[in-house]
DNA sequence: TCTGGGGTCCTAGGACCC
DNA sequence: TCTGGGGTCCTAGGACCC
């Protein structure tokens, strides 16, 4: 028949748990079954995070801010997240994709593409094998998830979102102008807030008057590489594979204060608290880095940033620090308040065996590995530098309530 | 309404090199 | 004399995604 040579026309998925975070904690806690359920930073600077879709009904949306997200549903519950809990569940679900095909690239904890093009021999047709994806998932994690089988990636995710929740929806490679066209620009995969005003005082407002305007006058509003990935959506291309994995690029801790932070004391102790956790990230992942850069965000939400590239990548904490603090110290003005600060290792490099000789009699890379090996044993702040041993044991995104 | 934390990518200017 | 152009790296800021 050929059958097997032939590509088929749709052979991208996208599968999305629903409310996944808000999903695994009603499975640790099945008494909080049909109520809505908030999950994010429960102090008073939280987002919401994942919310159930009972709380969803009240009008609760992901990333507003908690404090409003309880007045409006103040019947609900609102729980810390528990990122071990859902990592564990994301291992499952992924185990379920890769049972279908190794081709899959997960975007977050809760969401992933698959290409099947290459498994309709033995699971049939991308249809065939999501609805099959859908019945898995729910028989291995209890959890529901929709999915969106189209052409290209972008094309799948928009199939999935309207899908949501709990359902399949296919857009065959005929109906993707009209699938597009009725859409608000918003929904483009890289067309957020600011682009959509932009393109608003353009008068553009779905993707089908987006596909209208010339290339000229875009590349000017929005500059060259949004210009031509925005039009190229528009019209329905989207030349992205699959790609089932790729190195990460940086590595980053960041913590907002509960309340603004004038101390440099206070804020200086939090970067060291942060260096030590992105070194350690480094070690743990196998890599070194190039470039240290530090984040702060003023009490008004500006935010500045100020990076240094060392002469060799290093995976150890003092290093880091030792950057940090000098970049905190070179920041303009005085007794700023501080909102949050970011840590962040960049330019990483693969620690190769090559590093293993460079360790060779270096005490401080002795001693990091002594800390990584107690934690490992006793956990996290198990070892604490002595500039530490002031601070208060950590707890989940923002500290829970008085 | 008053905005988390972990990331990626783009732009733009200056340094530096050929 | 008084000024080109391309490539790459570094730095700062910002948009965007989940």
């Amino acid at each position: 028949m050929g059958k097997r040579s032939t590509r088929p026309a749709e052979p991208i998925l996208h599968v999305d748990l629903d409310a996944f975070y808000a999903a695994v904690e009603v499975l640790k806690d099945p008494s909080l079954h049909g109520k809505p359920v908030l999950v994010g930073g429960t102090g008073n600077r939280g987002v919401v995070a994942s919310a159930s879709y009972e709380a969803r009904a009240q009008g609760v949306a992901s990333a507003m801010p908690m404090v409003r997200a309880r007045r409006l549903c103040p019947q609900a519950v609102v729980l810390p997240p528990d990122f071990e809990a859902y990592r564990a569940h994301s291992n499952r679900f992924r185990e379920v994709l890769l049972s279908y095909t190794p081709v899959v690239e997960p975007i977050a904890l809760d969401e992933a593409f698959l290409d099947v093009g290459g498994a309709a021999l033995l699971f049939g047709e991308p249809v065939a094998i999501g609805a099959r994806i859908r019945r898995d998932v729910r028989a291995e994690l209890g959890i529901t998830c929709s999915v969106g089988v189209a052409p290209t990636k972008f094309v799948a995710k928009l199939a999935s979102e309207a899908a949501k929740p709990d359902g399949l929806v296919h857009v065959p490679v005929g109906e993707v102008p009209g699938f597009l066209a009725r859409l608000p620009v918003r929904a483009l995969w890289g067309a957020g807030e600011r682009t959509a005003e932009t393109l608003d005082r353009l008068g553009v407002r779905t993707v089908g008057e987006l596909a209208a305007v010339s290339p000229a006058i875009l590349e000017r509003v929005l500059g060259e590489a949004a210009a031509r990935t925005l039009s190229e959506l528009a019209h329905g291309i989207d030349p992205r594979d699959v790609v089932p994995y790729e190195a990460p690029k940086s590595i980053s801790h960041e913590e907002t204060f509960e309340a603004d932070q004038s101390e440099e004391e206070t804020i200086l102790r939090e970067v060291l608290a942060l260096s030590r956790r992105v070194a350690a990230r480094l070690r743990e992942d196998g890599y070194r880095a190039r470039t240290v850069v530090l984040k702060v965000r003023l009490a008004n939400f500006s935010t500045l940033t100020r990076s240094r590239t060392l002469p060799a990548p290093t995976d150890l904490a003092a290093d880091v620090y030792r950057v940090a603090e000098a970049l905190y110290r070179g920041l303009p003005g005085t007794r700023r308040r501080i909102r949050l600060v970011g840590v962040q290792a960049t330019g990483l490099v693969s620690a190769g065996a090559e590093q293993l000789a460079l360790y060779r009699g270096e005490r401080w890379g002795e001693v990091e590995r002594a800390v990584d090996r107690i934690e490992q044993r006793f956990g996290r702040d198990a070892a604490l530098p002595a500039a530490l041993l002031a601070r208060r044991p950590r707890h989940g995104p923002g500290a829970p309530r008085a």
